[in-house]
DNA sequence: TATTGTTATACTCTATAACTATA
DNA sequence: TATAGTTATAGAGTATAACAATA
């Protein structure tokens, strides 16, 4: 006998649609959501802060020195998870572009203390502005309640768990 | 007169210590802390996967292909946020490694369905469950009711938003 | 014409080992 | 001996343009 079209439909079947796809198993996983989740909201400020020559990381390099003057190498690489070999280059280049500067640490000859220039100053201070705005945009739909939830609980995963 | 005490105290004062480093604009974005706990929860797991010689978006592939036999290539970036050319030699190793296999599409001539081989089948049913564990273990300090919480507030920010 | 999968390629990100100057 | 910063380097991740085969 003719098995040509149930096969065809049994083949047809097993093609999942577009709209069909089981990720129940990674949406499970609060990691995974976790990542999505950052991957869209960084993507939405990335290009704010692109307008300015900076990547994600000489943004928060920028806001941490900017809040915290005299901050060292060692300390940044610590509170933004950064391994200090990959931020000597960040660091070089920020004060290329003269909004950074390394000026001899005080109490510890080995060290430096990261400072931001005027233009840095100017710069961080706006583009701070910017990205507070971005995500308040790809988060209207959230009202400030659920989004002072959601910080806080993503605060509670990574900091001293 | 002697002003060397002063503007060594002064100097040491604006140098921020250890604990006291502010970092209160970063974390008032959504972004910032996604970004930071998915870091945390990824790299929970990350030893998990290695130990199967897999990379976490690895882990991703094969999870999403055991749950929907015959999906392609571009369906898969789709809903794991990958690019075309990047998948290609992922797939490429999976299927080296036999548990991953490319068959011709039923439908279109163009695509490829992928299937789990039994080998892939088994490994994946234990990778996810040691994911799952790893990922209890690191989330213990949070009850269920805010673990489901969090999951379902970081879908809402990555999803049709 | 549009789409699937692919090649080639470049750039960025992340990680490790080893060195120097200072503590 | 330990730590801050640095160099060199390797490997993984991410991005774009261009092409062949098929729809």
């Amino acid at each position: 006998m003719n098995t040509t079209i149930p096969n065809a439909l049994a083949a047809a079947a097993a093609c999942p649609s577009e709209g069909s796809i089981n990720t129940e198993f990674l949406q499970s996983l609060v990691g995974f959501n976790a990542r999505m989740a950052s991957l869209h909201l960084i993507d939405t400020f990335m290009h704010a802060v692109a307008e300015h020559g900076l990547r994600v990381v000489d943004f928060s390099i920028l806001s941490v020195v900017g809040h915290n003057a005299g901050i060292t190498s060692s300390q940044l690489c610590a509170c933004l998870n950064l391994l200090p070999p990959n931020l000597v280059a960040k660091v070089r280049s920020l004060e290329k572009k003269g909004w950074l500067q390394r000026q001899p640490h005080p109490l510890d000859g080995r060290a430096h203390g990261l400072h931001l220039t005027e233009a840095g100053q100017t710069l961080i201070a706006q583009a701070e502005a910017e990205v507070q705005d971005g995500e308040a945009k790809a988060l209207a739909h959230l009202s400030s309640k659920e989004q002072a939830q959601l910080r806080q609980l993503l605060r509670r995963v990574y900091q001293r768990s």
